[in-house]
DNA sequence: TAGTGGTCTAGACCACACG
DNA sequence: GTGTGGTCTAGACCACTAC
């Protein structure tokens, strides 16, 4: 097929390394020109393969990946390609760079990226993590909505948790949680009182299971009775409904969540560019 | 000072050309090398002259701007830097690249562009503008409140809005805008009425001032009598209360609105990574 | 055919962190 | 000092758009 060095050779990478037409170029120096139907650039092959990498374990989160040399080296580029998969996958904060030090597999145990997917901010003060009273911890089979947010067929097993957090003493946040069953296993209310921290690190920690990117869907509701109970709010309140859906490598999704939030002392806080 | 070629020179760059120690590099090819204490990467200049242009109206929303390689010329620095400058350009939305075609300033106008500020989207269909209903448009000194947020003092002038926007024909939000009084003079009830389509659209045309960025909180609030009367809904029904702060270049404030969305056949969406 | 942005390479040097 | 990411350059070629 292709008489040029070609890199990837021997690798996952299924793009075809074929040149449809005779292009003249004698010294020619891009080895990859995939013509047609389905170009995808070298840099985003580069990204696919350490996303492979991610996925797989083979780096785990904290830890420091290669350096950009040693990745040249090992899919047999140049650094600069490397650099742009590396810029992709930090600008999707499923890496950080730090200069003079190396690049690392991001963690929910950070502290820096705590609030990355709770962005109930206090009127004053810093933000900060309360206590979590888990209410309920059970399996069961999933509800048709869910099921369907979840990509998965009504009845197969989820993980249902309830539980209040509380901001400077005061409950604040009601979660209802459903969790995709095959992939937490041995999840007890237990558990997940004695963890001390953001719920997602234990998730990472535990369960092998990273959450990357989440959408949600925010509405204005008034508590029900049982509600306003556990918020200790009047009944009628005006609440915050936040639906998330949050996923894992490769879009696939693992977790729903609606959360009810008090906000007469807090906000959410969102940056519109 | 410095020996080496030294682009940007004439330019209104300040950053120091200078290097402190007598680094060996003889055949020295990158001819910046400012050393301390406010050392910025000639990319980062690159990007800030680029950006004053745009400010100064140099080239106007919907324009072309000059190519790659007319930029590294006219800066004198490779085209390579030229592209990482308009990189973050493009990556904050200040500039659109269109492959084959060039680059293009931004603008409120465009289709795919208008629902970057508004976040409301209906439970079923896609989202569309309705119709807005202006009620009221006057200029008046600035509370305290509201001064604090647009960087003024009390009791400057500001244009405020209110209006209603209508999803479907059912009234959905019901806005109050304070706009800085030195940039929108001349704004008046019967030219915001008249237009169609986005607000920010019409500010940009008339009134030279385009929105960047913007910062909301959001807190979920009972309707009053007064609100729920021009939103037809009963008093007390639960509501989204969205404070925005919007900012043009150099990250000042011109805009403080507070928006007030009906949310029961539509929801705020918004993405978290 | 010409012009634009997009990709890729190779090599040099700078800033930063750590031993 | 050594190794890491960060910046900058110069040049080649590819993909897309328009004339």
């Amino acid at each position: 097929m292709s008489s040029l060095p070609t890199p990837l050779v021997g690798t996952a990478v299924a793009a075809a390394q074929d040149n449809g037409a005779a292009t003249s170029g004698a010294g020619a120096q891009s080895p990859v020109a995939a013509v047609s139907p389905t170009f995808s650039p070298l840099y985003q092959q580069i990204k696919a393969l350490i996303t492979q990498s991610l996925q797989s374990g083979e780096w785990k989160p904290g830890e420091m990946i290669p350096s950009e040399m040693d990745l040249a080296a090992r899919y047999k580029v140049s650094q600069g390609t490397v650099r742009k998969a590396i810029d992709e996958l930090a600008a999707e904060n499923l890496v950080a760079r730090r200069q003079g030090k190396g690049t690392f597999v991001t963690t929910h145990h950070e502290d820096g990226v705590k609030f990355r997917f709770l962005r109930l901010v206090p009127d004053e003060g810093e933000p900060h993590y309360g206590a979590s009273q888990v209410l309920e911890c059970k399996r069961l089979r999933a509800p048709a909505e869910i099921a369907r947010l979840l990509d998965i067929r009504t009845g197969d097993s989820v993980v249902q948790i309830r539980r209040v957090l509380f901001f400077s003493g005061e409950p604040t946040v009601l979660d209802e949680i459903w969790l995709l069953g095959t992939n937490f296993k041995g999840l007890t209310a237990e558990k997940l009182t004695e963890w001390k921290g953001p719920m997602y690190a234990l998730f990472e920690a535990e369960f092998g299971t990273r959450m990357i990117r989440a959408s949600e869907k925010i509405r204005a509701v008034a508590a029900d009775a049982a509600t306003a109970a556990l918020l200790s709010v009047e009944a009628g309140t005006p609440l915050l409904s936040v639906e998330r859906v949050s996923f894992t490598y490769g879009d696939r999704p693992v977790e729903v969540r609606r959360g009810l939030y008090v906000t007469t002392r807090h906000y959410y806080q969102n940056d519109l560019s």
